[in-house]
RNA sequence: GGGCGAUUAGGCUAGUGGCAAACCACCUCGUUUACACCGAGGAUUCAGGAGUUCGAUCCUCUUAUCGCCCACCA
């Protein structure tokens, strides 16, 4: 009985191998080209996702082949462990509230925990073959990174780039933190649209509202110029309900004629707009929310948000003071960490100026290579639609600090000096050069991609200068395009006015049966179960299965598919090696037609696999190699040199042999990339004592020269399928006798190849006929 | 409303200006000197319309459906 492949056993060996052998350590010392990767450092949350076993899949294809190409790559590993998420992680395994807490006390706790997670997240990108080098690590709340983060934000300030302004910015009053336009989602939310009685001179002003919260937030009241219902109030004031209180009726062109009632109300704040026309029309806001998101006002006051909507629509219903009601959906948004409805609300805030320069950052989006080339629309469509400058400034307790204190008397700023940082301003106060007084730190933190949005330059600190700016490649899902992908290309445009990589390579997302995975939803697939049922291999070539970009249905059936490929390398490898028991590892000394035919055509595999590498198409790669292999290889080729291997002897044996090795080596170098585990086993096993090299992740890439002809042996294989045929339809073993009768021209065009066409076939004689002909005997 | 993408066999996906493809599923057969599996063969397919072309699944326009991003939040 032949030993069955254990993926399970094979794959845990050959990862403890690889790292005890250090396969993936960078060398500096390697001397040519570096290929550079500015790896993705995943949000510390858990456990890894199936969406990040595929894409994480897929940016490893690139760079496996890459590192057996060019030779040497950079390749580092990060988490991203600091910020909003991680906060809202630890809340969660820990049960306790941020904002309850002593902030040194929370932040203890943040460090103490990251500390227990981090090496079991960690192990499930080691588990899936991800061959980053895991010495050269970081982490975006680790001493250097935030030094780095905190150098960034001097710099730009030096620069001009950041500024500190109070306004009504994005809040969310669940975390209660300002957040950047960048954190928006959108929600459909139902919502109740009431037309409330406003009185202006005795008569009746009705304005309709889904916010009848912010009433007594209302500082104006709009109606369009050309609208002949409002015409004549133009001017007068308008009493607010419930509150009692006038506000200005202004003519303004934003209030449409067709939306509700026409008239619209002007709320500190609302929406954007609000904030937009208060500050245009310089009337005092009314701030009526807390941070919590409770009210501050009258009979109202400590009420959260939808409680008191409640409440006031009550009041007003039962004030006759609502004309009418209906139940409407609408979109809203909402934060991305939490999904809270946003509110707007009047906070200092660090910002960088972002929106002045939107040109500069589509000339940059233009100069990186995009794969797939679409994914570059997204970014030029994001970067058009900007509306705010960038919010770095969160008002949570773990992440980076902001390194500034700031004199309340003199209202001076103070930023950290270069030599003190990472520092945390919070613990102490400085003194104001200007007055002399005691400036406090700043308690606000950096928004996380504040830092992340360095990675390159984290990464280099990494590599003691050997890598160059910009790097070879950024990899990444597209739903951080417009953050951690929009953010770095900024700071690489301020700090060092270039590109951050020449290329970056877009994923997609994985679904289940069509639908977008999601937590909420429960229908997601654990990758640690897929690894534990399927192998590492084999999800990977899954993950292979489309192009970059693309979305894939995850279907077991697929992992089942890998399976069996790998069943299948490890019987052919075998299988060969059986074969090549007495082989000497020589030459031949001439090759036999169809050897060298196989080998041409395995020279054009090569060369289509290395274009479609370079050119970021694992996926066709992979197809081609799959197919070479199971058909041309194990199908064909196998079966046409079998009898010769087993029967003959000398020099046409060597011949045959002399294939096989070289053929099956090249495939799995092919494969190698995507496969890491079994082709790693096999060459372990078989071709390492011959070839050398330590590791086949290591090994040079198959060469390849220029495309050579192969129609002889492409006709070879046509008679061969039409013979096999013929043996179907007669309903005969493929192992039956017989006698094969060719056209003249046929035969004459494998005149070289008669002997192997007779061994594949079966066939006692080939006779020349009149055309081609099958007899059984 | 704007942008982008998708629509190929029963399912999931490749692909190409010139015979439409792999895998799974299905049907028929064969297999014991690699492969409790493997092999051989078969049936079935380019969302609809118009245009460019000798020729379109591929290019252009258009319609429809789906998905993603953005905008809309009175």
């Amino acid at each position: 009985m032949a030993e069955v492949y254990n993926p399970k056993i094979v794959e845990e060996r050959i990862k403890k191998f690889w790292e005890n052998e250090h396969i993936y350590k960078f060398d500096p010392k390697k001397s040519g080209k570096v290929f550079s990767i500015d790896t993705p450092p995943p949000t510390l949350s858990g456990k890894m996702h199936i969406g990040h076993a595929y894409s994480y899949s897929q940016q490893d294809f690139i760079v496996r082949f890459r590192r057996m190409f060019d030779g040497n790559v950079f390749y580092p590993f990060g988490t991203d462990d600091n910020g909003l998420p991680t906060e809202r992680m630890i809340e969660k395994i820990k049960n306790v509230k941020s904002k309850n807490m002593k902030r040194e006390e929370f932040i203890e706790l943040c460090l103490k925990t990251l500390k227990e997670i981090t090496p079991d997240f960690i192990a499930d990108w080691k588990n899936l073959g991800v061959s980053c080098d895991y010495e050269l690590y970081y982490s975006t709340i680790d001493d250097n990174s935030r030094k780095l983060a905190q150098k960034s934000f001097l710099e730009l300030y030096k620069k001009g780039f950041i500024y500190k302004k109070a306004f009504p910015t994005l809040w969310c009053p669940e975390c209660q933190t300002s957040v950047a336009q960048a954190e928006l989602d959108d929600k459909e939310l139902p919502s109740l649209f009431s037309t409330v009685r406003f009185k202006c001179d005795e008569k009746d002003l009705l304005i309709a509202t889904t916010r009848p919260e912010l009433l007594p937030a209302c500082v104006a009241v709009f109606v369009h110029p050309n609208d002949k219902r409002y015409n004549n109030i133009i001017g007068e004031k308008a009493q607010v309900p419930l509150f009692n209180y006038k506000v200005p009726i202004i003519a303004d062109e934003s209030a449409q004629m067709d939306k509700g009632t026409g008239v619209l109300m002007i709320c500190s704040y609302g929406d954007k707009y609000d904030a937009e026309a208060i500050n245009k029309l310089k009337i005092s806001p009314r701030i009526v929310l807390n941070y919590d998101g409770t009210l501050n006002i009258g009979k109202y006051k400590g009420m959260k948000i939808k409680d008191a909507r409640k409440k006031i629509l009550e009041d007003l219903k039962n004030a006759g003071l609502i004309t009418e009601q209906k139940q409407i959906t609408h979109a809203v948004n909402t934060h991305d960490k939490c999904g809270t409805e946003i509110e707007f609300l009047p906070t200092e805030q660090w910002f960088i100026r972002i929106l002045d320069k939107k040109k500069d950052f589509l000339k940059q989006g233009n100069n990186i290579k995009w794969h797939p080339e679409f994914m570059h629309k997204r970014y030029d469509n994001w970067v058009n639609g900007l509306e705010w400058d960038w919010n770095i400034s969160r008002d949570r307790h773990f992440g980076v600090p902001i390194p500034v204190w700031e004199c309340k008397k003199c209202n001076e700023i103070i930023i950290a000096n270069e030599k003190e940082i990472p520092i945390d301003p919070s613990e102490f106060k400085k003194k104001c050069p200007k007055c002399g007084q005691l400036a406090k730190g700043e308690e606000k933190v950096f928004d996380t991609w504040m830092t992340s949005s360095i990675s390159p330059q984290i990464v280099y600190s990494l590599s003691n200068g050997r890598i160059k700016l910009p790097f070879s490649l950024r990899p990444q899902a597209h739903d951080i395009i417009r953050t951690w992908l929009f953010y770095t290309v900024v700071k690489s445009l301020y700090h060092e006015n270039q590109i951050p990589w020449e290329n970056t390579v877009i994923s997609g997302f994985v679904t289940l049966s069509g639908e977008k995975m999601s937590k909420s939803k429960g229908n997601t697939v654990s990758p640690q179960e897929v690894m534990e049922k399927h192998s590492s291999d084999a999800l990977r070539f899954w993950a292979a299965g489309s192009k970059l970009g693309e979305d894939l249905d995850y279907q077991e059936k697929d992992l089942i598919a890998g399976k069996k490929f790998e069943t299948k390398l490890f019987n052919a490898s075998n299988f060969v090696f059986m074969n090549l028991a007495d082989y000497k590892y020589e030459k031949p000394k001439k090759l036999e037609k169809i050897d060298e035919l196989f080998l041409k055509k395995l020279n054009n595999l090569v060369k289509s696999c290395t274009e479609s590498f370079l050119n970021y198409e694992y996926s066709r790669s992979k197809l081609e190699t799959e197919k070479f292999f199971w058909q041309m290889f194990c199908d064909n080729y196998l079966e046409i040199v079998k009898k010769r291997i087993y029967s003959s002897g000398g020099d046409k044996k060597i011949s045959a042999q002399f294939a096989l090795y070289a053929g099956l080596l090249v495939i799995l170098k092919l494969i190698a990339p995507i496969m890491p585990f079994i082709t790693e086993e096999i060459y372990q096993r078989h071709f390492k004592k011959i070839e050398k090299d330590k590791s086949i992740h290591i090994s040079k890439w198959p060469s390849f020269n220029k495309e050579e002809r192969t129609d002889i042996l492409d006709l070879f294989i046509d008679v061969l399928t039409k013979v096999r045929q013929e043996k179907s339809i007669a309903k005969k073993s493929m192992k039956a006798e017989i006698v094969l009768i060719l056209d003249k021209d046929t035969k004459n065009k494998l005149k070289d190849l008669l002997e192997d066409l007779k061994d594949v076939c079966c066939a006692k004689e080939i006779k020349e006929g009149k055309e081609f002909k099958v007899e059984f005997a």
